[in-house]
Order: structure tokens, then sequence, then C-alpha cells
DNA sequence: TTGTCAACGATTGTACGCAATTTGAGGTGA
DNA sequence: TCACCTCAAATTGCGTACAATCGTTGACAA
């Protein structure tokens, strides 16, 4: 067997396989590796990921039809660049759409569900300002609650604009009064849930995604704010 | 200057820039011209529409990305049959995302918009059973309300269902009775719109898609009896 | 009838050439 | 100094060809 032969092709293939182009371009914008604003220029992205031009328009094309990518004619790619106004937007549908999913899981949860669920609660009950944990429990703690909803549409869609808001949540700190708040609802949404009162669960949710709206929005006029002042 | 390759050339262009290829396939996709299940070949698609590979690949990839197209590892894409299922969750989110875009028209809704649309519930009035006229009118109908609503993404959303829902719909005919809650529904929504009762708008909006969503399930059930049957 | 396997069709990734467009740099003139 | 023009480089968008790979199909044998 061509030793050499094999491992120059091994090790495309590797790089090429290991996920679809589309999953590895998608994950670098969530996670900031190309943030917001940035030029997606092909001829570069093919080089960056070892591939060629064919699958990187096409993994780009799927990415504007979801929504992380505009496309303008003959301008090229870049990543979307999330403003005020469209995160005012996500989350504002984020508050119909999550609401309508708890009430769902509040009547139909499994005793071992709502059980994990506590368990994730308490390891943030036991947090200390480690934001960057916090994040990850956090979506760990509604994604129990979302991941077995027969809306398969609406997880989707769920976890798009998660992961939206992800990118553009990561740039600021939990304030203390926030984190207070989230710990109050998340409270809230388990005794609901617990309770199975589908309403109460449904309320403290949507206060729980409101809430977080606000608190980014906050941020963001905040460092507008200090971006003008520092011209 | 050569004439022929000039001509060959000049009619490829032509037909090219008629419109992006993405709105096109979109198009055949909605209207029935490529209905639910077919195969997508892309060589095929290449010479439809007088193109080749590379922009049909990427269509495709942004359909995808936009929830029109199928398309599985090695298999080649399909267009995105919409089953019961689908369409029940995609009702449901509509259910949800209409009475958010009624209430804040209901709201902010200017003389004129309202005029537009007693016009239109005019119109629908005069109609007798005519189900084409009464599709592409009721379409007015929302489109007045939802189209200067301030959140784009929802606005988007749903046309994106809208147009799903619209080539499922065409299939099966509308019923007497649906006609006449139609009618109803519609009178109520004019008169909370007409009087600000942004919750009694919000009301007969859900009641209006929960409606549609119950009609159009009816009949695929019925349609899926049938088939049974004739097996 | 069932299972195997080879041929075929289609997708997927790669490569190259060409036209059209955008963009930025530099020069010109008021 | 500033507006405006020109031009060249960079990039996109499209067309084409081709190799590799995967699924499907259908013939054939057990």
């Amino acid at each position: 067997m061509g030793d050499i032969a094999l491992i120059g092709r091994s090790i495309g293939v590797v790089a090429n396989n290991e996920r679809p182009l589309y999953h590895r371009i998608r994950e670098d914008i969530i996670d900031g590796q190309l943030d917001a604003g940035t030029r997606l220029v092909v001829a570069e992205l093919a080089r960056r990921y070892d591939s060629s031009s064919n699958p990187v328009r096409e993994a780009l094309h799927q990415l504007q039809g979801e929504g992380f990518v505009v496309i303008s004619q003959n301008r090229g790619a870049r990543v979307r660049s999330v403003g005020e106004h469209f995160a005012r937007d996500i989350y504002d549908i984020r508050a119909l759409i999550e609401p309508y999913m708890i009430r769902w899981f509040t009547a139909n949860a499994t005793k071992a569900q709502i059980a994990e669920m506590e368990a994730i609660q308490d390891e943030i009950e036991q947090l200390d300002g480690d934001h960057e944990a916090y994040r990850t429990l956090n979506e760990r703690f509604h994604s129990v609650s979302y991941a077995g909803h027969f809306n398969r549409e609406a997880i989707d869609m769920e976890e798009r604009y998660r992961e939206i808001l992800f990118m553009l949540n990561k740039r600021y700190p939990l304030t203390r009064s926030r984190w207070a708040e989230c710990l109050e609802e998340h409270r809230g949404i388990l005794a609901a849930v617990r309770s199975r009162d589908a309403d109460a669960a449904a309320a403290f949710t949507e206060r729980h995604v409101h809430g977080a709206c606000r608190h980014l929005i906050d941020h963001i006029r905040a460092g507008r704010g200090r971006e003008k002042s520092a011209k």
C-alpha cells in the first residue's frame, strides 16, 4: 500500500470528512473565530479549511439560508452582524416560542427529566460568578425542556436563535442583578414544572426571555455609548 | 468578432440574468411546478434553467437552509415533502407569531391601512366560491397587517411558512363551513383593529390560524383514507 | 425466493479559465 | 483641500471538465 500517497490523501480526507464544511464554518462563526461583519472570501476559506471553492460556496449559501451569513451580489459574503434591532426581534420571537415549548414540557416531562433539571439548577446555584460555566449550564438547563418537544421546527428555530444570540451575548458579562434574576426565574420554572402548572411555567419563561433581552440591549447601548465617547 | 459565439453567449446571459436562479427554483417549488418529493437532479435543473451546475448547487443549498429542499449526503436533493406533522408544527408556530404581529398592527395601523383591509374584505365577501381568488385576497388581507411590522425576522418567517403551507393547501378545496368561518374571523379581526382592541384581534387571529390548521389536517387525513381504500 | 455483485447514475470535490463587478489607489483639475 | 475621474488588482460568478465515491438497480446464481 503506497504509504506516502495514502498519508497525503488521508490528511486531506480526514480534514475534509471530519465534518461537513458547513458545520465547521458555522461553528467558527458561533464561537467567534469568525466574528460578526468579517468578510468571507471564498479562496481564503478554501485554504483555511483545506478544501476548494465549490464546497465553500455551497456552505456559504446554506448559511445564508439560515441567516448566519449575508451574501450580496458581486460583493461576497460577510458574517451577519447582529445589531440591537435584530437582537430584539429574535428575543421577541423567543418570548413566544419558549413559553409554548415549556407548556408541553410541563405537561409531559418525566420524573427523570425533572430530576435532571434540578441537578443542573443545583450546579448553577453553587456557581460563584463563573460566567462561562453559567452559560453552559444555562444552555443545558433549557435544552432538557426543549430537546424532547414534538415540534421539530420549533426546536430547530430555537437552536438557531440561541446560537445567534450566544455569539452576541458572549461579548458582554452578566451583571450581578441579572444573575440573581436568572436564578429566581429558573427556580420559578422548576417549581412550576414540578407542580405541573403550565401557565406559571410559561409566565416565568417569558420573564426569563424578556429579562435576557433587556440585559443584552442595555449592554449594547452602554457599549455604543462608550464607543462614541472614545471617539 | 465571432457572431455565432456571441449569440450563443448572449442567449445564455439573458436567460440567466432574468432573475437569480435561486428565486426561479423557489417559485417553481411554491407554485407546484416542482412538487413535493420531486428529485432535484443538478444536471437536469441546469438544463431546465439554461444554466450550469455550480449555480444550481448553490441555489439548492440555500433552499435547504430555508427549508424548501432537503439534501441528503450522496443522495441528492428533493423538494421537501410537507406531511401532517410538519404542517401542524408550522401552524403551531404561526399561531404564536400572527397574534404577536396583529397586536402591533392594531396599535399602529393608519386609517389608510385599515381602509385597505376593509376594501379587501369587501371583495372577499362578494366572492362566490372562487377558491383561487379567495386565496389571493386572503393573502393580501393579511399581508396588509404584517408587511409593516417592525420585526423583520418575524415577517420573513411568516412569509416562508405561508409559502410552504400555500403549496400544500393548494391541493385541497375550501369546504363551505370553513369558508364561512374564515369570513367570520376576518370580520372579527377587522372590528377589533378598528376599535384598537389588540387582545380581541389577537384572539381572532389565533382562531383563524387554528381553524386553517384543522381544516388542512382534516383534508390530509381524508386524502390518506382515500388513498388507502384505493389500494 | 433470496442474496450477491457488477454496472450505472448521480453526487461530491477539485481544478482551471473567463467575464463582470467592486474597490481602492493614484492622478487631475477646480 | 476636495471632488472627480481613471485604471488596475482582487474577487465574485459562471461555465466546463474530470476523478472519486456512494446508492441503486437489475441480472444472475444459490
